[in-house]
DNA sequence: CCCCACCCATAACCTGCGTTATCTGTCCCA
DNA sequence: TGGGACAGATAACGCAGGTTATGGGTGGGG
């Protein structure tokens, strides 16, 4: 059994501190948090639609990905996960998950127990509003993710998802220029766009042409952030990564979610 | 200046009493919470995107519908609210309002002040507890709505979202048979399934040739909803309705977000 | 070292849906 | 009582993107 402070990543750790300051026994409360790690190949599912895990986890390596399937086998990713995030973090308060999590590349997980990070976030009040507001975070992600399927078209879906993967990958520190790598399958990239897969093959082409993006099988390099954003019709905004406290509840108003 | 007990809707303590029995303690502040009763015009805007608003609102009667605007001006309804929902709930814990409110039908809405409804929460954990999990279900519900534009056909895609209309009603007592009715505009319709409202009018009219709705100016009529939720590929497991308990954290571990 | 699975590119063809336009019906208010 | 704003129906036309199929490159496992 690992914990935090020996795992290969300390991303968790460091997307808390982008919002504010841990004190010591915060952060060591959570570098002492026990840990099983797993490695898994890409496409493996972790948790399946309608389960009610007593264990959750935390992406430390790689990509995964949240996703439903309509009844005739049409498959819509609803979330990307990168390393430092708990991609069901609402079951702490859900009692069933609403969704499937797969790996979409090779990456280690950390699977620690539930009761394990309640404990936690019983003892650290600031640390169980952080992981709330990263719940609140992740709808706005959903609705932004709405206005793209919904009403930009293929090229522009890309371009924006393309935008919010950098993003989010500067924030926890994965990239530290304005050229940078991930890897993610056109088949992948079709399901989390809502377009097919050879049409996602045509749109990327066309941002190739472009020059707003250069990829070799799975990799990818953006040589010009503010261009594709441009492109994308991006605006940074939803993802609330901005440093300022937010409004909300005292100490003495936290919800009981247990007692209902 | 109103409250919810002299208001002509009690929706909301309807929806938080299928969930779990209230205290009378908890009923009476509830009711005593002071609201600002403002009635609007279809299609009129409430708060709008980036605003950081004191007050917020619950929907006494009629609908309305979060929404966002791409840059070159199409618009996407991200989620309908019906009486008894606070659709900017999220503010008390997120600073700017990521998305526009709107009316989509004459109604009724209670202004009341955020710091009323903190102080509430503060007294009664539970209910505390309530509107987060409120939260979270609105969550599940996007991302159902994220499969039901990303890879669903119009036509299934408008049946699924009677159904969840329908499922929503019955669940505030808002109706009580299996034929009730309604009142959403073709532009509306198409701007919460991502399809255009022409495309829409033909979609609506297939339903009614097959059976399945019977519809006329702004009212609809669904003579048999088990037959529209196959058409819809509908499945209410999102909503969460069911009133079991949720797991989740216990009185000591509640979230200080004001203190980030 | 080779084979097979996977990923990607591209072509050909087709259709679901968007766009634009016109017409009708209805409600509201002058 | 009439006119203007709004909701809806439907037709005609075009295209973005879906589907199916083929072939080529690459990497990992036996």
């Amino acid at each position: 059994m690992n914990t935090l402070s020996n795992s290969s990543s300390t991303r968790l750790i460091h997307k808390l501190e982008s919002r504010f300051a841990l004190t010591v026994e915060e952060r060591q409360a959570l570098y002492a948090l026990p840990l099983q790690l797993i490695s898994l190949k890409a496409n493996q599912d972790i948790v399946s639609i309608g389960d009610c895990p007593l264990q959750s986890f935390m992406v430390l390596e790689g990509f995964a990905s949240s996703y439903k399937l309509t009844s005739d086998g049409h498959r819509q990713i609803m979330a990307l996960h990168i390393p430092g995030d708990i991609p069901d973090l609402q079951t702490l308060y859900l009692k069933r998950i609403d969704c499937s999590i797969a790996s979409i590349s090779p990456c280690t997980l950390g699977f620690f127990q539930v009761e394990d990070l309640r404990r936690i976030c019983e003892r650290f009040p600031r640390l169980s509003a952080a992981f709330w507001r990263d719940t609140l975070v992740d709808a706005s992600v959903l609705r932004e993710w709405l206005l793209n399927i919904g009403r930009r078209d293929a090229y522009t879906r890309i371009a924006h998802l393309f935008c919010e993967f950098m993003v989010r990958l500067k924030a926890v520190g994965l990239v530290d220029s304005d050229t940078f790598r991930f890897s993610i399958t056109q088949a992948n990239l079709a399901d989390a766009t809502g377009i097919s897969a050879v049409h996602t093959s045509r749109a990327l082409k066309a941002l190739r042409d472009n020059g707003l993006i250069q990829s070799a099988r799975m990799n990818l390099t953006v040589p010009d952030l503010e261009l594709l954003m441009e492109a994308g019709d991006f605006d940074a905004h939803y993802l609330h990564l901005e440093q300022s406290p937010v409004s909300g509840f005292t100490a003495a108003n936290q919800a009981n979610v247990a007692a209902l």
